[in-house]
RNA sequence: GUCCCCUUCGUCUAGAGGCCCAGGACACCGCCCUCUCACGGCGGUAACGGGGGUUCGAAUCCCCCAGGGGACGCCA
């Protein structure tokens, strides 16, 4: 069986993050099995989609790198087609005219919740003759639903699940407006794009029942499902924008890489043994179905930034690193940087890059390299400095007679201190806070290569001046 | 309320009857390295929700309970 996937999202708002595990998922199940990945966006809610939505969501396929087959699907082009078939059904009788009002079927939901029922549409003209029908309504149509029997599915994540008929009501499949509804949609959808295997988050579980039942109704085949589960808050609750549903716009934003966000994110409910670290190759060549969790996963920013971490420190070359921190670093200044700003990035990046979890602290660590003098000095630096005034000037001189390399200045600097009689802190400590404006930094030493003996020497003026 | 699903360290998870008085990772704590802070190395604290079965033997199978989640729209 050839596998075609898709990841059908909604443009009502961002990529979040539930979404973008859910095209990891369905990209790397295509991947792995030499299949084909398709994007559709699902916009026939045409109150709540956007033009911005649909370029946010591509920009954020683009970003995590999740590259799809062919020509975007837009489901409202399709609507015509998706009426087309409601009213197959209905001429096949497989369907029904519904004459209720919006507010009679509230009336009748908050009814059967107050009775303690379960809440369903109760059937009202599934087989009652269309000619009795109020006059200025215009109705729904219904599919007609098998109201015995059971319908079951045979879920790749979560197992055979089965549901009596009598528990699902003969939903709406084209709306009073003549606009076909989300389950039909889909289905229709679905079944033209030859979908193999439907891939998408828990909370579609129930409607895989009523999708499986229109299908049945067309007389087509059912894809193969797989619901894999949401991704909740630190706190268990559903994730709310408070704690993570944000865009994949914002954890850019936040400085972390695509390849920690996939990697953090297939680790969320997937897993191989003890691998955590996982190239994209493994992962096309490990992932499937098989592996994927039923329990719900919370979602962790310490780990998501640990993972940062580890790209930004070993998996990230300096060059690009820069590039990347660039912006960060840019913003902070207010300005562009230069060429030799850029190159002293560069050279700095292995000191700095350690020491760093994401993009925006490596900017913010970077940040005294490019600053103009008198560089600012935190409190804390300050304290170190203001008895040290005569021992900067002193190491100033001292290390104006020196060869400028990271060597020669250690070399240096442990001398003086000697002849001071002083431990190599207390030296390296007041240099620190001069030269970085802060208590702690990159190796002095290096900081001092990097930064060159004209702008070290000025700094430690600018120090001992204040 | 009704239906469906879930339940191993704080978190992500390994575990598919004996290899488990439960392994890895993150976080946390300690030590080492050290000019600071990181990185790195070493070590530590920490879990099978509860109760019944089945079995010589259960984290693994069955039942019940509790807790959590999802769904019940002319939204997707």
């Amino acid at each position: 069986m050839s596998v075609i996937v898709r990841f059908a999202p909604s443009p009502t708002g961002f990529l979040h993050i539930g979404g973008a595990r859910t095209a990891l998922f369905n990209w790397l199940f295509a991947k792995h099995h030499g299949g084909i990945f398709r994007l559709r966006i699902e916009d026939t809610d045409r109150a709540r989609s956007t033009q911005q939505a649909v370029d946010a969501i591509i920009d954020g396929m683009r970003w995590l790198e999740f590259d799809w087959n062919g020509e975007i699907v837009f489901q409202s082009k399709q609507l015509t087609r998706h009426a087309d078939i409601a009213r197959q059904l209905l001429a096949e009788d497989k369907a029904y005219y519904c004459f209720c009002t919006p507010r009679e079927l509230e009336s009748m939901r908050e009814k059967a919740r107050a009775e303690g029922r379960s809440v369903r549409y109760d059937g009202t003209w599934r087989d009652r003759d269309p000619k009795t029908a109020p006059a200025g309504v215009p109705p729904v149509i219904r599919l007609k639903a098998p109201q015995t029997g059971e319908t079951v599915i045979e879920d790749r994540v979560q197992g055979r699940v089965t549901v009596a008929n009598e528990q699902l009501d003969d939903l709406i499949i084209l709306r009073a407006d003549g606009t076909p509804t989300y389950n039909l949609s889909v289905v229709v959808d679905d079944h033209d794009m030859q979908i193999s295997h439907v891939i998408r988050g828990d909370d579609h579980f129930n409607n895989a029942f009523r999708q499986t039942q229109i299908y049945r109704a067309l007389g087509w085949d059912v894809p193969v499902f797989a619901h894999v589960p949401l991704i909740h808050g630190p706190d268990g609750a559903k994730l709310s924008k408070r704690h993570g549903a944000l865009g994949v716009d914002a954890y850019r934003d936040m400085g972390y890489l695509p390849a920690a966000l996939r990697n953090y994110l297939l680790r969320l409910g997937w897993s191989h043994g003890d691998a955590e670290i996982i190239s994209p190759a493994q992962a096309i060549e490990w992932f499937d179905l098989d592996a994927v969790g039923r329990a719900p996963a919370r979602f962790d920013f310490a780990k998501l930034a640990n993972l940062n971490g580890h790209y930004i420190i070993r998996e990230t070359d300096d060059e690009s690193l820069v590039a990347l921190t660039a912006p960060f670093v840019e913003r902070a200044l207010a300005r562009p940087l230069n060429d030799s700003e850029r190159q002293r990035l560069a050279a700095a990046m292995p000191g700095l890059k350690p020491r760093a979890k994401t993009l925006v602290e490596l900017a913010e660590i970077a940040h005294f390299y490019v600053a103009p003098r008198p560089i600012p000095i935190d409190e804390k630096a300050k304290a170190q400095l203001a008895p040290a005034t005569s021992l900067i000037n002193a190491l100033a001189e001292a290390l104006d007679k020196t060869d400028w390399d990271s060597a020669s200045l250690e070399t240096a600097v442990r001398a003086f201190a000697e002849n001071q009689g002083l431990k190599l802190g207390q030296a390296a400590q007041p240099l620190r806070a001069a030269l970085t404006g802060s208590t702690a930094s990159p190796p002095i030493f290096e900081v001092m290569a990097v930064l060159g003996r004209a702008e070290s020497l000025a700094r430690l003026a600018d120090a001992a001046g204040a």
